[in-house]
DNA sequence: CCTCAAGTGGTAGTTACTAACACTTTGATA
DNA sequence: TATCAAAGTGTTAGTAACTACCACTTGAGG
């Protein structure tokens, strides 16, 4: 059910982001104030702050909310970590297709990599993901040893697919994300990972 | 040269560090104002500042700046990546060896585990040490494709490490460092590490 | 002893963020 | 259709991290 409510208040959302997407890049990150975005988007700076709780998710936030964590879970069970997780990392790139959701990612990813404060809260979100990445391979009581490497593993796939990132947010997204993603894991893995 | 100018800047570093960590962790780290920390170290607020520009850094800052990277240029050039930045990571966590300077690091690393701000810039601080890793491997102006796969090896050794230094601080710091950060990276690369 | 620079304190400001209250609009029900 | 509860928005006043600026004290070196 998608009520004209539930519509207008994606679509003041999705205004704020690119708004402030847009001042952030013009003056920068730290120059623009959350009264300058508000003024932008012809709202008050309460309701930024009801649809943003910090000025960090402004950027952080992801629209699509991609991450094909339910892939893990049905992908086999026999083959080994490093393979199923970085086939969904590399999955997870591939959700982002229209040249629209392309080029906002990659302002949001220039901004994140550019931006001390953004650069520490994405690496946090990073971590979150492997949370959930663990979760969904282990279950919600696993044994703390399997837990324990399984946590290594994504760790370690998250670190080199966060360097697929960087390189394709320094480089314009010129090159195709999934591939450098690969590329990355394939460096790491050369055995496990094909 | 220690003058006693330069002493006094360390004691009272030392004491505003101490008594900010003293703070955290009775009363909450954002329950904690800088001013309280300046009252309880008997300085002003503006004394703070100077010393730590931000309240992050309070926990952040690592009096002893461990990070062994000078052992990676002089290990063995023909040993697999993944063995030389795993055993310069081991050795950094087996600097901390007084009491004194344990306490300490866990005391650090489990508000750095709890809070959001913190383990936030945590893991930017652990970026930066990726960094200075490559740069240590690679030189000052490397090959891009070897630059590439230097900088995806040291991501997942750098991954693979913090949880083990999670899981340290969430266990109270029960088990012996550089064995777990030995045991996340054997998880992670059986072949390569032994 | 004198001078200079480093360290410290005070004040006034900016800005991100919160709490509390009033007002408007929307969606569903009588 | 009239009405009412809930969601969304705005306003105001406040807290706390941080900065800029200026004045003061104290240690280092000639």
């Amino acid at each position: 059910m998608s009520s004209l409510r539930e519509r207008r208040k994606a679509e003041t959302r999705q205004l704020l982001q690119r708004q402030a997407l847009r001042l952030f890049q013009r003056d920068g990150y730290d120059q623009t104030t959350m009264n300058a975005i508000a003024e932008a988007a012809g709202v008050s700076a309460m309701t930024v702050y009801r649809h943003f709780p910090t000025k960090e998710d402004l950027v952080i936030w992801d629209e699509y909310t991609p991450v094909s964590i339910e892939a893990l879970s049905h992908s086999p069970a026999d083959d080994p970590l490093v393979r199923r997780i970085g086939h969904a990392l590399i999955q997870t790139a591939n959700a982002a297709t229209t040249p629209d959701h392309r080029d906002l990612l990659l302002a949001r990813l220039q901004l994140m990599v550019e931006v001390p404060a953004l650069r520490a809260r994405h690496l946090d979100n990073q971590y979150a993901t492997q949370d959930a990445i663990v979760t969904a391979l282990c279950g919600d009581d696993p044994d703390p040893d399997q837990e324990f490497q399984t946590r290594a593993i994504s760790g370690a796939c998250l670190g080199a697919t966060h360097i697929a990132l960087v390189h394709w947010a320094r480089t314009d997204g010129k090159q195709h994300l999934p591939t450098l993603i690969h590329d990355a894991l394939t460096a790491t893995f050369p055995a496990d990972f094909t």
